[in-house]
DNA sequence: ATTTATTTTCAATAAATTTTGAAAATTCAA
DNA sequence: TTGAATTTTCAAAATTTATTGAAAATAAAT
């Protein structure tokens, strides 16, 4: 296999990949690609290699920059703007899930807390079952934040550091 | 606050926390639904507490069969389906987590490994860098895999099980 | 076998999301 | 400043995805 079919198969799977995760396929793309860029790239770049539109780009890139996974450099004697990817897939999984956990987990247990302290009898066993349902699911998911916690802070912590390499 | 609109709340929520996760809006406020609801409801219970038609009643309950979170369950005496979910959180994540790693993690492995086997020329840093990064994925993503297999089989081995029950 | 209840299918429609592209805004050099 | 290069914005168009509803299929009762 070539480089040019792999890179073309790497970067259609990789965003098709993303919409699985709540991720545009477009952002997924664009992720890939700068993945496997060895230098910085420009918007043009990106717009020729993936065949869409300017707007698409400078949109998608932005997104991806607040996901805190791509960051714009500036090359001296260079008018334009470059962009490269976080390479160390490492860091790149404890940012979405950081990244996540603040956008989807933390609200979502911030309602369930609010819900639990539903009044109603608790001898109807619709109240019943709603309470443990949402009691269940907060336990559960405080329970994965607290690992998720653990998972992002490893990186500043030595022994944890050490302990989590081996899994790099 | 009434549990009325508790339950709607739930399930309004539980829709939008579903479609960050790959899954549609309507199948997740049907799975909260059947979640919340102590005994087993039918089709038709479901389009009226949803306002949703029956067609997208009856392919939303098989997707939720086919990911193993929902069954159909036959009372005697009556002629409709009555339909019930898993109450208990961690088999659901576990369920979840499985179908999830067969449906798209294991088949993004698999391509992976194909795209390592790339020829070229090392020296060049494009196909070097596209190797990097590509085996850097897959070898973390090796390891993901294995974690979950560990989550996923904890039920079936009691030291594990056991284990585990503290996070339950 | 016929009727009635219930479930399933799927083409048509609606809704949501993504993409485009051109105009406006910004940045930088002369 | 002025003008050229570049980036950003956003309404309109295109595409994708979800939903409807009525007809077909299936299952159960008479």
């Amino acid at each position: 296999m070539k480089l040019s079919e792999a890179k073309a198969q790497f970067i259609s799977s990789w965003g098709a990949f993303g919409t699985h995760w709540g991720i545009n396929r477009t952002m997924a793309q664009i992720h890939a690609l700068l993945l496997i860029s060895p230098d910085p790239i420009t918007q043009d770049d990106i717009m020729e290699q993936l065949s869409i539109s300017r707007g698409n780009v400078n949109m998608n890139t932005r997104d991806l920059i607040g996901w805190g996974l791509v960051e714009r450099v500036l090359i001296p004697g260079e008018r334009k703007e470059f962009f490269i990817a976080e390479k160390d897939i490492w860091k790149v999984s404890t940012q979405i899930i950081k990244e996540r956990k603040k956008r989807e987990l933390d609200p979502m247990l911030k309602l369930l807390s609010q819900l639990e302290q539903l009044e109603g009898d608790k001898k109807d066993k619709n109240v019943k079952q709603f309470v443990d349902t949402v009691a269940g699911i907060r336990k559960f998911g405080g329970q994965a934040d607290k690992v998720l916690d653990v998972m992002i802070k490893a990186d500043e912590s030595w022994v944890l550091g050490s302990l989590l390499k081996f899994f790099k």
